[in-house]
DNA sequence: GGCTAAATCTCGTGC
DNA sequence: GCACGAGGTTTAGCC
C-alpha cells in the first residue's frame, strides 16, 4: 500500500494534493475542524467541530464525528467532489445527481491529509442470510414440524414474492413468509397481502399463511391470529447446525457442487 | 486537534500504541492489509485486502473497504476492543455483548496508524423530517386540500401510532399516515392497520384512511383503492417554502418562542 | 429492555 | 429507471 501523509501545508497546497488524489481515484482521509451543510431529500446543518472525512476510490463520501457508528453526513458513490479555497477556508462539495443532493464542508483547520493507494479484491462471503435459511427449509420442510411439500421458492404473486410456497398434507395451499429476526406487524401485513393475492388468483379460500421467524412481537402475534394466519417458531441454532452439517457433507463429495467447492478454495 | 501518526513500527510497538489510545478513548485510524471474520446475528468472512479501520472514542468500530458507502464489517459503540500479536499478525477483536457478536481482524501489514484527540460538541440540526412536515400539516390542515380539523398528533392506537388524527367536515373520523418519500405497499398496510383498529375501537365504520405522500407506487395505489383508502399528494417544495415562511415570522417576534430563538443563536 | 417506525436509510435484484 | 424487500440494518422515542 502506498500511503502519503500531509501535515502543515498551506490551503492551496492541500487543494492541489486533494484534487489530484480524487481525480486519480485514490482513497483520501482528512482530519479537520469543519462545519457541514446538507441539502437534498432532507436538509441539515452542523456547526464547527473536529471530524474525519473519507473520500473513497469511487468517490463515496463520508463525514464521521468522533463518536458513533453512523456518518453524520455523507454521499454515496459516484457523487462529484470538488475543492476550492474561499475566505481562508477549504470548501469541499460533494454533489449527487439523482436525487439532487449537495453536501458542503467548510474546513477551517486541517490537521492531517492521507492519500492512499489501496487494493482490495477479496470476496466477501456471508452466511446465515435469509436466503440460506429459505433454501434449507425448502430442502427440509419437516423443520417446520409438519408434513409439507414445498413447490416454489420466491414465487411471484400480485406483484411481490412469496418466500416459500407449497401444499400441506390435506392439499391446502401454504404460503410462507420467512424472517430471520423478530417478526413485527409489518411482516404480518406482508404475509397477509400474499395470502389475499393467492386466494384471489386461485379462486379458493383454503390457503394457509404461515409466518416463520425465531420470535414475534406480542402485538404482531395478536394481529396475525386476528387475520387467521399462523406462526411457526424457528430454531436458529438448529438451523445453523444443519447448515454446517450439509456443508461438511458436500465437502466430502465435492463433485456434487463444483461451484460451491471452488468458492471455498 | 492533537494528531499522532505512526508508521514503520514493530508489531509490539503498534499494539502498545493502540491499547493506550483505545483505553484513553482517542480516535484511532488504521490502514492495513487484513482479513476479517464476523460471527453473531449473521456470519461472514472476508479475505486479505487493504482497508481502513476506524475506532471511535466510544469504541464504535468500522472497517471500510476502499469503495462504497457502507462499512464491510463493524461494531456499534461500547463494544469491547482488544489487541494482541499472534503468529506475526496483529489481531483486533471487537466484541459486542447483546446481541453477542464478534468481529475479528487479522492484520498482516500495517501501513499507518493515526491517533487523534478530537473535540466535537456542535449540535446537529435536521430539517424537513417527517416530524416537521407532520407538525406543519397539523397547524395547516388545508394543505391537504379539504376542510379537516386535526385533533391528535401521534395518537396511540392498538398499539401503534397514527401520524395525524382528526375529523372532516362531514364529521367522519380521519386517520392520516404520512410519508416523506414515495409510498409503498408497506405504507398502505400500515394505514390499513390503523383504520381497522380505529373502526373497531370506536365501533363505527365511517372512518377514512388517507395516505399522504409526495408520490406512490402504482401497485400501492391499486392496493390502497381496493382497501377503500385514499391517497393525497404532498407538494414537498410548497411545504419547504411554508416552513421557511414560518421560520422567518418567528424570527421577527422572537419572544414567541424563546427556546427556538436561543437555538438559532 | 421490548416495541414501533423513520431514515438523506443503502444495496441488490428483477422487470 | 422504478419497485420491492433484505439488512449483522442503526437510531430515536416511548412504555
Amino acid at each position: 500500500m502506498n500511503v502519503r501523509v500531509y501535515q502543515g501545508l498551506g490551503l492551496d497546497e492541500y487543494v492541489g494534493v486533494l484534487r489530484k488524489a480524487v481525480r486519480e481515484h485514490k482513497l483520501v482521509l482528512i482530519m479537520a475542524s469543519c462545519s457541514v451543510d446538507y441539502e437534498g431529500r432532507g436538509a441539515s446543518t452542523l456547526g464547527e467541530g473536529e471530524r474525519v472525512i473519507i473520500i473513497k476510490r469511487d468517490w463515496a463520501f463520508l463525514i464521521h464525528r468522533p463518536d458513533g457508528y453512523s456518518p453524520v453526513n455523507w454521499q454515496p458513490q459516484s457523487s462529484i467532489i470538488d475543492f476550492e479555497v474561499h475566505g481562508g477556508l477549504l470548501i469541499i462539495r460533494a454533489v449527487r445527481k439523482k436525487p439532487r443532493e449537495i453536501v458542503t464542508v467548510r474546513a477551517s483547520d486541517i490537521s492531517l491529509v492521507v492519500v492512499a493507494d489501496m487494493s482490495d479484491t477479496a470476496e466477501f462471503i456471508e452466511y446465515v442470510s435469509e436466503h440460506e435459511i429459505r433454501d434449507l427449509i425448502a430442502r427440509n420442510p419437516s423443520i417446520l414440524g409438519e408434513d409439507l411439500k414445498i413447490t416454489n421458492i420466491e414465487k411471484p404473486v400480485e406483484p411481490g414474492f412469496v418466500d416459500l410456497y407449497g401444499i400441506d398434507n390435506r392439499n391446502r395451499i401454504v404460503v410462507i413468509e420467512l424472517k430471520r429476526v423478530t417478526a413485527t406487524k409489518d411482516a404480518v401485513s406482508q404475509l397477509h397481502r400474499y395470502v389475499i393475492a393467492v386466494r384471489k388468483s386461485l379462486g379458493r379460500q383454503d390457503v394457509r399463511g404461515i409466518l416463520v421467524a425465531p420470535s414475534i412481537t406480542r402485538s404482531a402475534l395478536e394481529y396475525l391470529e386476528r387475520l387467521g394466519l399462523e406462526y411457526k417458531q424457528l430454531n436458529l441454532k438448529q438451523l445453523r447446525r444443519m447448515l454446517e452439517e450439509e456443508k461438511k457433507k458436500s465437502d466430502r463429495k465435492p463433485g456434487a457442487s463444483l461451484l460451491e467447492f471452488l468458492k471455498r478454495e
